[in-house]
Formats: C-alpha cells, structure tokens, sequence
RNA sequence: GGCCCCAUCGUCUAGUGGCCUAGGACAUUAGCUUCUCAGGCUAAAGGCCGGGGUUCGACUCCCCGUGGGGCUACCA
C-alpha cells in the first residue's frame, strides 16, 4: 500500500511552501491510489499551540487537500518513542550523556536515489553522534520522524529539499533498527524575490493570509502547483481534479521557484471570473460585513446584481469593499476634492434634467437610462464624456469602475436620484 | 569553513543530442475596442551564467569556474 504524510509542525501557521508540500503529497497518492497522512509534529511542547494545530488542519481542508488517516500527534506518542530509543540503548547502538539518549554515527557512505534529485552520496565522517531523546524526555525531530514513518507505514517521503541533509542521518536510523527506507523525493523550496527562502519580510506567506484576502482555494493549488510543477502542454489553469490525473513526480523541478504575487493575482482573477456569481456573492458577503458595509440583512439578489459587475475585475475578493462601497453607502456620500472638481463641470440644468428624466422611467433599465443620456447630449449638443465623468463621480465619487449605465441601473433609481439629490459641493 | 544541491526571457516554465531561427504564461511596452479604469484582441521587446571538452551536431552529456540555495541544534 502507497502512502505517503505530511507532516506539519504547529510552531507557526500554514506556510506556503508547506502547503505546497502537502499538495504534492496529496497529488501523488491519490494519483497512485495511496493513503494520504497526516501527523502533527508537536514535539516540541513550549513552540507548539493547540490553536495553531486548529488553523493548520482548517487551511488544509479548505484548500481541498483532505487527508485519508490521522492526524497523529507525536506529542502523545513519547512512550513509542522513548522505548525504540531504549531498544537502541540496549543494542549499544546508542548511549547515554546525562538523561539524554544519543546515536553512535559510525563511518560509513550513504547513497540515497531521490525521486526528484537521483542519486546523492554522503560521508558520515562530517556527521556528528545524534541526539535521540533530549534531556527533558522529548524526542529529536529526525528520530520522531523516523519511528513515525515506520510505525505509520509510509512508503514515500515528499517534502522540502532543506531536508536532503537530514535524510542520511534518518537512513542511519533505519540501519539501526533494520527497517526498510522508504523511498525520498525532495522538492525544491519557495524562494523570495530578493534570494532567500520565502519570508514575512516581504509579504504574506500564509495560507491563512490569503485566505483571508479573498484568494480562491483552488487559485491557490493552481499557482502553488504551478510552482516546480507544470503539465504538459502549456497549460496554466490546471483544475485539483486535472492535477490528480496528470501529476508525476518526474515532473517537478529541481530548481527553487520564485513567488511571484502578480501571476497568482491572475490567475485568482480567472477563477473568479469563471466562478458563478452567486458563489462569489456568498463569497462577498464576509467582507462587506467585515467593512460594516451590509448588515445581517442584506437584500441577496441586489448583491448579485452588484458582484456581476465586478467580477471580471477583482484581484482578489477582499478589494470589493473599496471598489464597490458607493453600492452599499448611503445616498449622500462624501467627494473627493478631484470629484468635486469634476462635478463641478457639469451645469445645474442638466443635473435636473437627469433627475426628471430618470424619475419618469418605468423601466429603470440600462438601456433606458443610456437613452436618456444621449438624447440630453445630442439635445445640447455635448460630447459624452463631458457628462458621463461627472456623473460618474457624482454617482460613485470614483474616476474608474464599470460601464457607467449598467452601473446606474444596479444601484438603482432610487438611490440614483436621490444621490444626485443630494450632492453638495 | 565543511558537506550537499541547483543554474533557459525580470518571474513561472516547455525542452531528455538534430523538430530551436529556443515555445507558452505572468509582468512590461505599443495599437485597437470603450464614457473611464479593468478586461478582451493584436503586436513588440526580452533568455539557454562563463570557459573548456565529447560529438558530424549541443539548451540538452562530461569537467572546471562563477553565482544562488540548503544543512552543519538536546528547532522542526
């Protein structure tokens, strides 16, 4: 039986190189009909929180990345461990130093084939005695994790490549108790822009962050596979269920990957755009609550309305408060000086004559509305942009945003006539 | 310092000795579309780190150099 784990440490959030990790993991189990594990390595009691062990296994579950067994806690395994170190003691393949259990490294060269890398080679001359279980009863990482990937069964050990260097020192474990080594491929790590690995010097790398950004979940896989990985044939947008059929482990990178917001903005910006927009209004709904922009009750199908016009245009889905908040304001609004500049511009009688008009609509249509419009410009014989900008500021206190009529139409009659009510300079 | 790994446009990548005049995507620039911005469409610019080999032929194989990264904890 395949199976593979991923195998987090609560000492801080979901980061996005292990997110990565985990997605590879997942990918080729169940590209490989395996078990996918997962093991929370809290060993460490004073770094790890319970909170932080809640937040992880929830980012997992919303990137879609469910795993099939566990989660184990090395915290309540310490027996398991601290008797395999024993049995070691009592082979004289280890020793004590204080209360500490420590490995005899003897000479000898380590060869492992990686998946990924192929074949590397170490002198154990350049690594020193190992420590098993530390003075205060815990457990080493490497020696945990050896232990727990025999115990769990894990045939397949995907994760970082800032582990190459601790896979020979896990392999002379092995050696020691004669399991048999599990096969290794280490994927190369998430680099920063500026060189170095992916730090929140620079931004987020949280999965939590993005989340809480309004980034899709499925974006996120998309450009987190995308990373060291790519199918083949020049395809970009590359759905979980697609990866599923087409990942391999050949075909991943040896070299480290850059992040690069700008391309993970575009490629949130094309899921979203092919989300329905009822997803994506639900979606909406947190984050202009979030802004005190709609209460509790908030009329779902005006929201809908709203989100279709915006759709096409979000980076990510938190940008709707600042890009969409005049829909939600009430009618009088606060201009901007530039606004109020360009309001300014246009002459009093037109502004009444908007307002008669639009009042008399049955149909409060876009096409009506664009109808009136352009009978007041042929009327007065004025170019369009010279009452569209105004009224767009007016309407909006925004210089940019969507077509102007279907605008008008969303938010309203009421609210539009009573906006242009209401302006004061 | 020691050990290990890596090296194609600014970034992510395709490429497994002839299909390469090196392909795609993001970003950039220009034009078109339009009430604005975004978008869309079209086009442009942009790369095989350097030097030696091997070969009839190297982006692709080997060596050296250079650059980058990782590890070197009683952290994980």
């Amino acid at each position: 039986m395949l199976k593979v784990r991923f195998a987090p440490s609560p000492t801080g959030s979901l980061h996005l190189g292990s997110a990565r990790a985990a997605l590879f993991n997942f990918l080729f189990a169940k590209n490989k009909g395996g078990k996918f594990v997962l093991r929370v390595e809290d060993s460490d009691r004073q770094r790890s929180n319970k909170e932080l062990t809640a937040e992880i296994l929830e980012d997992l579950c919303w990137l879609g990345l469910q795993w099939d067994e566990g989660p184990y806690f090395q915290s309540e395994r310490i027996d398991l461990y601290k008797k395999y170190a024993e049995n070691l003691l009592n082979e004289k393949k280890a020793y004590l130093e204080g209360e500490a259990i420590i490995f005899k490294v003897h000479p000898q060269k380590i060869k492992i084939n990686d998946l990924i890398y192929g074949e590397i080679e170490f002198d154990t001359n350049v690594i020193k005695d190992q420590v098993l279980m530390k003075s205060d009863g815990s457990p080493t990482y490497n020696f945990a994790c050896v232990v727990d990937d025999y115990e769990m069964g894990i045939t397949h050990i995907i994760r970082g490549d800032d582990h190459i260097s601790n896979t020979p020192k896990q392999i002379m474990f092995y050696q020691a108790f004669g399991w048999q080594i599990p096969k290794f491929a280490h994927i190369p790590l998430i680099m920063e822009a500026g060189g170095g690995r992916l730090s929140k010097r620079y931004g987020a790398t949280a999965v939590g962050e993005y989340r809480q950004r309004g980034y899709l979940p499925e974006a996120l896989i998309n450009y987190l596979a995308l990373l060291s990985w790519a199918p083949a044939g020049n395809r970009e947008i590359v759905s979980l269920s697609e990866m599923l059929s087409k990942f391999s482990l050949s075909r991943i990178n040896k070299t480290k990957a850059i992040f690069n917001i700008d391309k993970l903005n575009w490629l949130n910006t094309q899921y979203i755009k092919e989300s329905k927009t009822e997803k994506i209004a639900r979606l909406c709904v947190s984050f202009l609550q979030k802004d005190e922009l709609i209460s509790d009750s908030y009329d779902f199908s005006h929201l809908e309305k709203v989100i279709d016009l915006f759709k096409g245009r979000l980076k990510y889905l938190s940008q709707i408060s600042e890009i969409a908040a005049y829909f939600f304001l009430p009618a009088k609004i606060e201009y901007s000086e530039e606004a109020k500049q360009k309001i300014k511009k246009l002459d009093k009688r037109i502004w009444d004559e908007l307002i008669k008009q639009w009042e008399n609509l049955d149909d409060f249509s876009t096409e009506n509305i664009e109808r009136v419009c352009r009978e007041i410009i042929a009327e007065r014989g004025i170019k369009g942009a010279e009452i569209i900008h105004p009224l767009r500021e007016a309407l909006t206190n925004m210089a940019v945003g969507p077509g102007l009529f279907e605008l008008i139409s969303v938010l309203g009659k009421e609210k539009a006539v009573e906006r242009l009510k209401c302006i004061t300079l």
